[in-house]
DNA sequence: GTCTATAGGAAGATAGAC
DNA sequence: GTCTATCTTCCTATAGAC
């Protein structure tokens, strides 16, 4: 919400570097001072102590979440491709996804202690629901077959899915192409059988 | 695996206590043997050190798991219905399924930056993976529509996101009853209508 | 095996100069 | 706004008696 300086940018970018490495658990301000290439005194001077710099953060991560989900979204032509393509982008092996992944997977993991996060959590995961289910609604003109759900019911649970496949994806129980092959059949039996699959 | 004295298992159990109230992060040495009842000293005489009783904590929360789950799917008459019972087990407003879950989830949380848990974590989900897939397997007998996906397939997607709806509830991002209801629609939509819900 | 008491160190936070 | 240096607190871990 409140304005960020340049300087609290970078902090809040090192941060989630550092938290997509270590965990929100394993955040030292030392580290993250050292990635950011300042010195501590300037974090504190900047957010005050470490639970507001975290709260900062994750509000950080969140919002620029909800700006890479809207963008991808609306440009997009094709409203049946879209929806697939949308959601498999949270399941990829570059860099930026999985710092996001790891870095978002925190923040729901550390809400569960910590109420003060929960809020933001939540308007979050709402939004992201909210974008989703405008796609499979858009999806439902070019699917074959009747839908079953609400969009809103669909797109909750396809969105759980890929939290849950995210998370056993970025801990080692699963492959990335598991995941991706599992989350692409949910959404074809959510959705319906769409041409290019039929 | 080793074989566990009374007091060393006691111990395991109020510190998975203090990790559903705390988390693995929060998790202080001291608290946990005030929730034991003996002194710091005892812990790192049974357990070496924080580190090591955190995984066998770990590793005894996935062993008791697999123990829960074990019993109620081979004692049901039923399999139509085990299934949904089974799945919805992990969905339920009680201390000890509250406790199991979130102990569980930060398991699942803490093997993202800590390999060693893993090898664990991997072995106990895909024991569960491999318990719903025969049930979904024997469900398929009392289904009113033909099978879509493999079991396996079907099972993981479900057990996926049962954890993706339980990380939900348990970070407060949705109702428990909400969770509930989602959890069933996809239950039916991966088994098929069955007879009691028309 | 279990306790009391405490050493020792890591990490969060601040003082004060520039 | 930013740094260097340091303080303080908290927490893991151990020593030694019983």
């Amino acid at each position: 919400m409140s304005e960020l300086s340049h300087r609290q940018k970078s902090i809040l970018e090192a941060a989630t570097r550092v938290i997509a490495r270590r965990g929100v658990r394993g955040l030292r301000v030392e580290e993250l001072s050292a990635e950011a290439g300042v010195s501590t005194a300037l974090l504190y001077y900047h957010f005050g102590d470490r639970a507001n710099l975290l709260r900062r953060t994750l509000e950080f991560i969140s919002d620029r979440a909800d700006r890479y989900t809207g963008e991808g979204v609306s440009a997009d032509a094709d409203p049946c491709a879209a929806l697939e393509r949308t959601l498999l982008l949270e399941l990829q092996d570059d860099p930026d996804v999985r710092e996001n992944s790891t870095a978002w997977g925190e923040l729901r993991a550390s809400a569960v202690f910590e109420p003060e996060l929960q809020d933001q959590l939540r308007t979050s995961t709402e939004q992201w629901v909210r974008d989703i289910a405008e796609l499979v609604e858009r999806t439902r003109a070019c699917s074959a077959t009747p839908a079953a759900s609400h969009p809103a019911d669909t797109a909750e649970r396809l969105t759980a899915l890929v939290e849950g496949l995210s998370e056993r994806w970025l801990s080692g129980s699963i492959t990335l192409e598991r995941a991706r092959h599992l989350l692409r059949d949910a959404i074809a039996a959510e959705v319906g059988e769409t041409l290019h699959t039929g």
